[in-house]
This record gives C-alpha cells, sequence and structure tokens, in this order.
DNA sequence: GGCCGGAGTCAACATTGTTGACCGAACTTC
DNA sequence: GAAGTTCGGTCAACAATGTTGACTCCGGCC
C-alpha cells in the first residue's frame, strides 16, 4: 500500500502546487516543469495524473462564494452585500478569477468561467428576486458585478483601486441595489 | 526601389494577417507560422519587421471609439446612447477587446487594456460630467459598461445574449443613467 | 517463487518563438 | 562600369513547451 500512499501523496503536490502556481502566474505562463519541479516530481507524471496541461487546470481551478451572505441579509440591503463580499474576495479568488478570464480563450476554460459566471453570481441573485423579469434584474446585475472585478483585476483601474474601500462598498452597492430592485422610472 | 517597395507589401500583409488571426483566434492560439503562412512569407520575416509576436500584436490590436455619439447627445441621454455604442460594437472590435482581455497575462498586453479601457470609457465619460465626484462616477459608469462586454463577452451570458437588443438598451441605458447622473437618494 | 499492476524515471517527439548564417538584388561610390 | 554596402528574403538551427513511449522498480497476489 506504499504505492498508493505515495500515489496520492505525490498527486496532492502536484494538485496545490499547479493551484498555486496557475493563480500567481495565470495558465500560459505556468509551465508542466514548473509544476512538477515545485511539486518534487516528474514532469511526465503530471501529466500521468491529470492527463493534460488543461485538464490539470480545471481540476485545480475553481471558485465558489459563500452565498449565505446573499441569502441571510434583507433584500433591500443585497446591493451593498454584494458588493462586500466583491471587495472582499481578495488574493486566492482573485488569482482564480483572473486565471479563468485570462485562460478563457481556451473553449473549455471558457465553458468554465460561463458556469463560474452562473453558479456564483445569476444563481444566488435570482433565487432572492420575485417578479416576471427576475432572471433578466439578475443577470444584469451579475455583469454590473462581474464589471466591478473586470475594473479592479482585469483593466486594474488604478482610481477605483485607490479608492476609499467603504465609499465604494457604499456607492456600488446601491448601484446593484437599483438593478436588483428597481425604483419607479425617473419622473424628469 | 524594388526591395522597400515589396517591404511595405509584406510588412502590410503581415500586419493585416496578424490583425485578423489575432481578431479571431486570440494571442496564445496564434502562431507566428500561421501568420507568416497567411501573409505569404516566412515565419523569420514576421519577427524581423515586429520584432517578437508580443511586439506585433500591440502594434495590431488597438480599440478605439468614435466617441461624438458620446458628445452630441444631451447628458440624461447619455447612459442610453452609450449603451447602444457598447452593443454595437460588434465584430472586429469585439475581437479586439476579447484578444486585450485574454492576453492581458501578459503584463505589456495588461498595460494596454489599462489605456485601453481608461482612453475607451472613463476619459470620454469624465469629460461630459461635472461636480467634484466626476471621476469616480465616470469610473464607476466605465466599470458599468465593462460588465456588459465581460458579461456578454468574456462570460457569454447566454440570457443576456439572447435578450432583445432594445430592451437591452433600455434597461442598461438606465442603468448608466443612474450612475453618471445619480438620483437622490431612496427615501425608504 | 513467479507474475502483475502501477508509480517513477528518462529520453524522445512535434510545435512554439526566436536567432544567425547565407543569398541575391538594388543602390552608392569611385 | 566595377566594387561594396545595404536590405529583404530563405533556410536551418536553437531552447523551451506539452506530451508520449519505453523502461525500471517495487509491493501485493496466485
Amino acid at each position: 500500500m506504499l504505492q498508493t500512499g505515495s500515489s496520492v501523496s505525490t498527486r496532492e503536490s502536484i494538485h496545490s502546487a499547479a493551484a498555486r502556481l496557475f493563480r500567481s502566474r495565470g495558465y500560459s505562463r505556468t509551465t508542466v516543469r514548473q509544476i512538477a519541479a515545485e511539486a518534487g516530481t516528474d514532469p511526465a507524471l503530471v501529466i500521468r495524473h491529470f492527463k493534460s496541461k488543461e485538464l490539470l487546470f480545471l481540476e485545480t481551478m475553481h471558485l465558489t462564494l459563500d452565498d449565505e451572505p446573499l441569502l441571510d441579509v434583507p433584500l433591500e440591503r443585497l446591493g451593498e452585500r454584494l458588493a462586500e463580499l466583491l471587495l472582499d474576495l481578495g488574493g486566492s479568488a482573485s488569482g482564480v478569477f483572473l486565471a479563468l478570464v485570462h485562460g478563457s480563450n481556451e473553449p473549455h476554460i471558457h465553458d468554465r468561467l460561463r458556469d463560474t459566471h452562473e453558479h456564483l453570481f445569476v444563481e444566488p441573485l435570482r433565487r432572492r428576486l420575485t417578479g416576471p423579469d427576475a432572471d433578466v434584474r439578475a443577470r444584469m446585475a451579475a455583469a454590473v458585478a462581474g464589471g466591478l472585478l473586470y475594473a479592479l483585476w482585469v483593466a486594474g483601474d488604478q482610481g477605483l483601486l485607490r479608492m476609499d474601500r467603504t465609499e465604494l462598498v457604499s456607492r456600488y452597492g446601491t448601484l446593484l441595489q437599483d438593478v436588483l430592485t428597481p425604483r419607479a422610472p425617473r419622473t424628469s
């Protein structure tokens, strides 16, 4: 049983090394040989365990959101709560998101990003909404939420990055709130 | 003068072939040899003319927005007009945007994307706004605008993609309008 | 004891971006 | 007009990449 034990542990080493490298350097800039070196094993073994670099990427790059905070909060505070969650999504989560966005030139990674967008943003929001256009509002709010991550992490808008966090939460939160639970149209 | 003539034309061939391929297949999935083949020349010549694949990419992938429509329209219609522009930005422009987003794992391409975001969205909007928080509002509107492109093209939200265009323009337009020229805060 | 299956190692493959050596033609200089 | 220089073009090669196959080794099973 020593062999399977070794197998499991090296497989785990490869997994965590790959996760770390993919998160910090992205898909195209991390090589199989780097992963193997950091896991203390051979490049061929990396492929043997995970079939291909792309499958290893898909196996390691999962992005989930703890959506309980979105279910707890009263509906009229949902926007602000979502903004908070997005801005707290720092560190490793932003690395995964960026890796998915950058890698989504690859068809399978693009599929993964689409699913992630759906599960991470659209579904939790739609669950809280009612009315005939609930789906549309959830998707628009998801687009706005993704826009914040895009501006901060993909485009790297320095003006937003340097903003005071609580002010950004407040402003972007009310903006999201207006999508989720629209006010009456303007009179003027 | 035959040589320089040939040089200019092959350089032009390389340029247009590269632009087409980068737009349709992205940065990582187009090879220098593909570009050379489509331009009817040699891979070495591609590098000789443009120093590297990355510089060739930066030379070809420019994204500009005709911002006159944003300057003409009255301020209270700016949001809707911007939404129209974004959704009309189809075909080749979306290819360039996607190529920049996908390629922005590369530092120089990331710089280009940041500049593009600034020139394409932030600056034209800020020029129309006044008040102490004009810059913040412009950047938030730019984030929301980018969010639409992100949701449609990067994440590929099928629900939004299948929506009626005029309804999407109307809804996302009023949303943008609320960022650009905010209404008074909710009373409740 | 002999066999098997699976983990590990090593060398190789095709493909990638990139470089250097060479070739030929045109323009410059005497 | 001849020699030389410059510049576009071609070819072969390089290192690095993902991936594969052959081979070794070792623990468990008949």
